[in-house]
DNA sequence: ATCGTGAACGGAGCGACGTTCCGTTCTGGC
DNA sequence: GCCAGAACGGAACGTCGCTCCGTTCACGAT
């Protein structure tokens, strides 16, 4: 790492193509709110006056412009960690509160989650921003927990935030059942001496 | 057979009903096993010799067709439930290993739970089944280990399964990601005091 | 054995979807 | 004004879930 290229823009962007991607976001934003980020293709395209090979063009996967559009938010969720944890009474709080400013973000996109590891291959745009700024913001706020001894379990940040994102994927309307308090029960696990899995002798039948 | 019908039967059953039924679960469980549970319905339906207008006969919901598959195997765990809780050395031991004994069970089905709760109305029939015969079964193992003042989290079997059944649901090939330890951290939360939730003063700004 | 009948079958067909492909349009430099 | 080539757009293709209805066939009555 050095002197990367600053800004090795091309020559030009074509007047067309930027006004079109405009469009693209903009559309997309109104419909990913309304019918959630599972929305058809040609709803989006149609809704942005656009055919659906421009869409495509723009936006290959549908991870592409799921992070066009939440890309912000995403950012702002990631700087809310240095702050939460300043401001916070203990780092453990600021790991729960910021775990649940996550979860604030997805649930309200409905179905974000289905986006964000979807892919079989698990490589789509979505999994790397969350990784890229996600991960390191949350193994921070870890490290300030375990340091002050509040978090002992022994657990990368990359799973406590993919399991968040995957308790909270199936987001629905159940009233017997709140993803914050899971969410939260497991936070707290964190604070908590792994227990070993004790497993029923075979042999005995 | 001799007097084989204890139970009286309806009217009656046509033979090739029979016969069609029984190849169709045998074909759904091998072609779910290999091509998992999302496979296309025109392909189970080819393994069973068999139109796709039978195989919806038969089973309306695509999990009606899971259930009748993996129904035994449901039941088993089920049963394993008071067993453990004898054998384990402590009632917050068996709860963990139930909990393991189910991320097993749906672990090995390829998005099996992408079934068990994918409908909008989530009103299906394996949620049925998994309600009727699993809730109970977990209420039970938690009101021990709650009795022995291991469990001390306030939160329900439903609460707890569902939990578990969302982040088993993603299973796929991540060596970063060990789902088993993620599901360990969770229910090692049930021991926690829930803590309160610390907001940041959004006047602060 | 045969026959009639209604339940059961099966696959063509429909609509929706993701994705591609290529003839057409239009931008921007000359 | 002109033209090369980038960008466009939507028809078209393959796949999927699900339905619908003409055909087949099991089985009790004869």
């Amino acid at each position: 790492m050095g002197t990367s290229a600053p800004h090795p823009q091309p020559p030009r962007r074509r007047s067309d193509v930027q006004r079109n991607e405009r469009s693209l976001l903009e559309a997309a934003a109104a419909v990913f709110a309304s019918s959630g980020v599972d929305a058809p293709v040609r709803e989006i395209a149609a809704a942005a006056g656009v055919g659906v090979g421009t869409l495509y063009r723009h936006f290959p996967a549908r991870s592409d412009l799921v992070v066009a559009v939440y890309r912000h938010q995403i950012e702002s969720c990631a700087q809310a960690g240095p702050a939460l944890l300043a401001a916070a009474p203990s780092p453990f709080a600021a790991v729960l509160s910021w775990i649940h400013l996550f979860v604030d973000f997805l649930g309200t996109k409905h179905g974000l989650a289905r986006v964000w590891q979807g892919d079989a291959d698990g490589f789509t745009a979505l999994h790397l921003l969350f990784i890229d700024r996600l991960v390191p913001v949350l193994t921070d706020l870890l490290d300030a927990a375990r340091k002050a001894e509040e978090v002992v379990a022994p657990i990368t940040a990359y799973q406590l935030i993919r399991a968040v994102g995957d308790l909270v994927a199936w987001t629905s309307p159940d009233p017997d059942y709140d993803v914050r308090r899971t969410v939260t029960l497991l936070v707290s696990g964190l604070k908590q001496e792994q227990p070993e899995l004790w497993q029923p002798d075979p042999a005995i039948g």
